[in-house]
DNA sequence: TCTGCTAGGGCATTTACGTCA
DNA sequence: TCTGACGTAAATGCCCTAGCA
């Protein structure tokens, strides 16, 4: 068919899929077959090359500056576990004060905010004033009085941030949280954005690959298809041939139908390989005994019929 | 060694914002 | 100017796992 499949035992189905050319320009096809095996599919994902994604250039965060309030105002405060409505829930959610329509944190997910956020209280203080810099180009530019009863403002990362997060997601699809600290910082970003840009990225390369994997089975289901009617029109042939003369059948088989399959030099029919269409009429020519032969697209031998 | 609890992290899903045609 | 589609940041809840008593 129209496709060139890479042969590796080794390699499981998914790498198959990905060395097939499916012209999803998606992959590097080397890097994927010289690939030590990965041991798991975070390896595996980052060892994708994806197309940089389209990150939309913008000024960051018109609510930095709400962050570095809710982290000073938060110095004094004491976590109160047991009451995801306090001002802790509702102020620690990205400028989501007052909005009755969202979820409310969960009071795990609240404390594990709550621990980050104080673990970049210096870290904001220091960004206060690059901040208000930033914030006095942006387009929209509000504070926590000019937001309230609105919907969170959503941050636009830079160009710059977006390539160093990058960067850093080739290097390793997970973040251990020292690395997320050092890169939050290092992007003038909450650890918590960090997170999340990664989890988003994940998100993405992940659907990015569901399209891959799919687009393959499409192709694999139009040659089963193929190669199915194939067969079944073959078969057709040997009957009708059987019927008319049944003896000397080696001597009157077209030639085209009597192959021989380079790996296991078998003669093969082209017909009845284990499609379960054989009927009534069994042919003897191609298989050998006791031996039932299936065609798997996905065992790549050299003859798809074999 | 087994068990229950807890914290932390990842993922799926959803929401909402920003951009663009 | 309005609108719908799309990309994506962010929130939420669930699940899994490691560590601990």
């Amino acid at each position: 068919m129209g496709f060139q499949v890479i042969q590796d035992d080794d390699h499981n189905l998914c790498n198959m899929g990905l060395g097939l050319g499916l012209n999803t320009s998606t992959f590097d096809q080397n890097e994927l077959k010289s690939q030590d095996h990965a041991d798991d599919g975070k390896e595996l994902i980052r060892r994708f090359k994806l197309e940089p994604s389209i990150l939309t250039l913008g000024f960051s965060s018109s609510d930095n500056n709400n962050h570095v309030v809710e982290a000073v105002d938060r110095k004094n405060y004491t976590p109160s576990l047991s009451s995801p409505n306090s001002a802790l829930s509702n102020s620690f959610s990205n400028n989501n004060t007052n909005n009755s329509s969202m979820k409310r944190s969960s009071p795990s997910s609240v404390i594990k905010r709550e621990k980050e956020l104080l673990l970049v209280v210096g870290y904001h203080e220091e960004m206060e004033v690059d901040e208000k810099v930033v914030n006095s180009s942006s387009r929209v530019v509000a504070s926590d009085e000019d937001d309230e009863g609105s919907a969170r403002k959503k941050l636009r990362l830079t160009k710059e941030q977006s390539s160093l997060l990058e960067d850093n997601f080739k290097e390793h699809s997970t973040l251990n949280p020292k690395q997320k600290q050092a890169l939050a910082k290092q992007l003038n970003l909450r650890p918590r954005q960090v997170e999340v840009w990664f989890q988003n990225r994940r998100a993405r390369t992940k659907l990015k690959q569901t399209e891959v994997d799919c687009e393959f089975l499409k192709k694999c289901c139009e040659t089963l298809t193929e190669e199915n009617r194939k067969l079944h029109k073959e078969l057709q042939e040997l009957k009708a041939l059987k019927l008319s003369q049944p003896q000397s059948m080696y001597m009157q088989l077209p030639a085209a139908t009597l192959t021989i399959c380079p790996s296991c030099e078998k003669i093969g029919g082209g017909g009845g390989a284990g499609d379960g269409t054989d009927g009534p009429v069994k042919n003897s020519l191609t298989m050998a005994p006791g031996k039932p032969q299936f065609y798997n697209p996905f065992k790549q031998h050299p003859s798809a019929a074999c």
